[in-house]
DNA sequence: TCAGATGAGTTGCACCGTTAAATGATTATG
DNA sequence: CATAATCATTTAACGGTGCAACTCATCTGA
């Protein structure tokens, strides 16, 4: 069992040297960006990326609030740990929960006007990051390539969810 | 506190909407993406991503042996977290850890036959789902503008670590 | 040779995320 | 209208990761 590997699995086709590279350059922004996103964040605002996306999606909702089941949707993250996020962003006083009048069985989240200046006033740094580490660094026509890019690479891990439409700044108020 | 937002920060410089569409459409395959070939790799391996990584990094060393911080660098991982994945992938007696001989600081991981049976095992069906993901859904052209925008990106996060020129498949021996 | 400095690795602790079971509200069914 | 089924959320137990403190080996400079 060592040489001529893939005797079953019908001889996987393997990766060639030019898709060989391009998957290793992928790999490592996978790793990176993410962690380099999260320690502009951290460092500069002390939250999370997550919570950061969570607080921007909720700032963009009607009356800035949303069910948080439709709020882990948005950010793409389980109930659970959408749970806990509104439980911390609440006991740093940026949410606060309510049942929804509607339908008992849901819990809305409401941002209050201190989540709103802390969306305010992290958003530029952010953004400026986020302009920084992928915008700046590409040429004109790379944005437009990476686009359809990801949105094939979505199309194959699920045909569904095509991705959230959401902006990512406090929807400039009125 | 509440209109006109960036009163601070000179002005920043807002995404436009191409750019945001990019940019959450990237958000989602930096989120997706990973889960994804976890969830491949859980369930058709029994180990994450990141254990993969570290065996398939391992088995194409010179006689599977490698010092631990070396392996770290590798798979861009710390080092406590790499002591961690060593001692588990150790428990399941596939790498066994010894003292370099030349030089007691470091600690040599070695892979044993069992560990490179479990790569040979289990990389068909990962590079099948690298593929499956990433490539077939691409056009011909856009491996290589994925390429470039990846080291593009990698250049602005860290000008120096242009990612490790690594294989992804078990090197087939001799 | 010996004390201090440096460097690799490990360990303890806190935090975050996942999964599975528990809770509370609502709807469907008899 | 009572009971069961369903749904959103919460809670509990567990595993993995980062950070800081600790151990041990090696090197440096008297």
């Amino acid at each position: 069992m060592e040489g001529e590997l893939g005797s079953r699995e019908e001889a996987a086709r393997w990766l060639d040297a030019d898709e060989r590279r391009t998957w290793l350059a992928l790999v490592s922004v996978l790793v990176r960006l993410p962690s380099a996103l999260d320690a502009q964040l951290q460092r500069d605002a002390g939250i999370s990326n997550f919570e950061y996306q969570v607080m921007a999606g909720l700032s963009e909702a009607p009356d800035r609030t949303m069910r948080i089941s439709d709020l882990a949707a948005l950010a793409e993250g389980s109930l659970p740990r959408m749970s806990q996020v509104i439980a911390r962003l609440e006991k740093r006083g940026w949410v606060r929960r309510a049942p929804d009048p509607g339908d008992g069985r849901y819990t809305l989240a409401i941002m209050t006007d201190a989540g709103w200046a802390k969306v305010v006033e992290t958003a530029p740094g952010h953004v400026e990051a986020v302009r920084r580490l992928i915008f700046d660094p590409l040429t004109k026509a790379q944005p437009r390539q990476l686009h359809d890019i990801c949105r094939r690479i979505m199309g194959a891990i699920d045909p569904d969810d095509q991705c959230p439409d959401r902006l990512d700044r406090p929807s400039a108020k009125r």
